[in-house]
DNA sequence: TCATGGTGGCTCATTATTCGAACCGTTGGT
DNA sequence: ACCAACGGTTCGAATAATGAGCCACCATGA
């Protein structure tokens, strides 16, 4: 692994529930020798990429990071994008909504809205990590994903979340024909108990996904007319999000909803 | 200079004028080697920290930074925080307002807000550049900034943007005194003609500053009353944010507007 | 008082990694 | 057919990364 490969995957460690990560911590979760640690580190606190926290001299993200991703949205205004059409969806559907990306090997929840209408919500967190087997976002990904990225996800270890979690390779690849059926995947408390999934992919200008649109809803409230409604809206907005973003769907992607 | 300060120095040739940047301007704008831009943009590439865009292949930045500015917020959130803070001081003086951060060596805008009341406005950008001698803000940051810092400016070269912008580091030197005495930094017609910009120093939790928020206004609107109104507004807007993110100012900071 | 075990920070001989001139194969303009 | 510029690749030489180990510091506590 490269030396920038190796200072890169150490940001990797920070997420919601770790913002701050010491010296020591560090080195412990990377394997890497602490000497190697400490000297990455301050390669990226010069340019502002991490900063050390005042109190202990523990590490976090920088102000650096604000700028790029301000760029990132100049050159690809996805986020933005995204926000309109998550906030439609949501008042259409009553549900929290919400985007999450490919990047690299991982999916992250990005972007999310919430409706009104009911006090009960699913509640949403950006920059959340999504497993691909255990959310309707991850088997929308991978139906429509390159079949080594799929055969790498599932050749490794599948975490269950809940009772319900899909952790079968063989399971799961008939769910993946499904999605692929339908342009549709759904999961019900496969992440969380309690909670049902709709998700559709989202596609960039090469016509490969990039990333997943979802709906999340009680399964208490999960009526035959939402089980309808919610397919079809949420089906709608993925296209106008794809389009949006200057992306384009495989030729073989079902044009209509038939969940 | 490391290996991995060359790799993210890259990430700084990308701007809202260049969100695309293609290998061999890379390594002109770089002044690397081909090969070795090559290969460290490959590796910033596998993480998802820049992509490459589908038509040629020149890169832009990836999703991945997308993720880490949403850790960034939930450890620090200071554009969250400034969002509202601006939308009060815009309606309030009733003209732009933006927050700048520093950012290793550099200034950035990273945050504004319009007020309705007038059509003819101050258009901002998120994540442009500001010069630290030509603007209010720059001005604002470098006048509680670390002497060495102050030094490292202002021997650097000091580009004029209008003929009104001051360039001699003495006379700097002397505006920075007055910034010190009254809290608060002004340039009329400095980086854009016709601009008059007000800014006050943003402090972090160890009484540094990191940034700066301003107020920007055409000079034909800079009425005796705005000239009163706004001073008063920005300088507490700015103990807001400071306030509000967990920042302290230095014990020799004006606690009363006195512009 | 003096270990004990934790932290962040730093050194330096060893070694693996990066560097960069030169070279491909394409593309696009003339 | 030519030339120039592009992205991408190679390989010996040179440079930069490595990591065991040390240091200072700060708790805790026997």
């Amino acid at each position: 692994m490269g030396t920038v490969s190796k200072a890169l995957s150490l940001l990797t460690y920070f997420n919601h529930g770790r913002t701050e990560i010491g010296l020591s911590d560090l080195t412990r979760l990377s394997g890497m020798n602490k000497a190697t640690v400490y000297r990455l580190m301050g390669e990226m606190q010069e340019p502002g990429f991490v900063e050390q926290a005042d109190g202990d001299r523990s590490y976090r993200l920088g102000p650096q990071v604000l700028r790029l991703a301000a760029l990132r949205e100049a050159a690809v205004p996805i986020l933005s994008v995204s926000r309109r059409v998550l906030k439609d969806l949501s008042e259409e559907t009553g549900e929290t909504t919400h985007l999450s990306l490919v990047q690299g090997t991982q999916l992250n929840s990005l972007s999310h809205a919430y409706s009104p209408r009911h006090a009960a919500r699913v509640m949403m967190e950006d920059a959340e990590v999504l497993t691909y087997h255990g959310t309707a976002s991850g088997l929308a990904v991978l139906a429509y994903a390159d079949p080594e990225f799929v055969d790498a996800v599932l050749s490794g270890p599948l975490h269950s979340h809940t009772a319900a979690t899909v952790t079968d390779p063989e399971a799961i690849r008939r769910q993946l024909e499904e999605v692929r059926r339908s342009g549709m995947a759904q999961s019900v408390g496969g992440f969380e108990a309690e909670v049902h999934s709709h998700a559709v992919p989202v596609f960039g200008a090469d016509r490969q996904v990039i990333g997943a649109l979802a709906v999340a809803a009680p399964v208490s409230r999960m009526t035959p007319e939402q089980a309808v409604l919610i397919p079809a809206a949420l089906h709608r907005a993925g296209q106008t999000l794809t389009h949006r973003i200057g992306g384009a769907a495989p030729a073989d992607y079902p044009q209509e909803a038939a969940a």
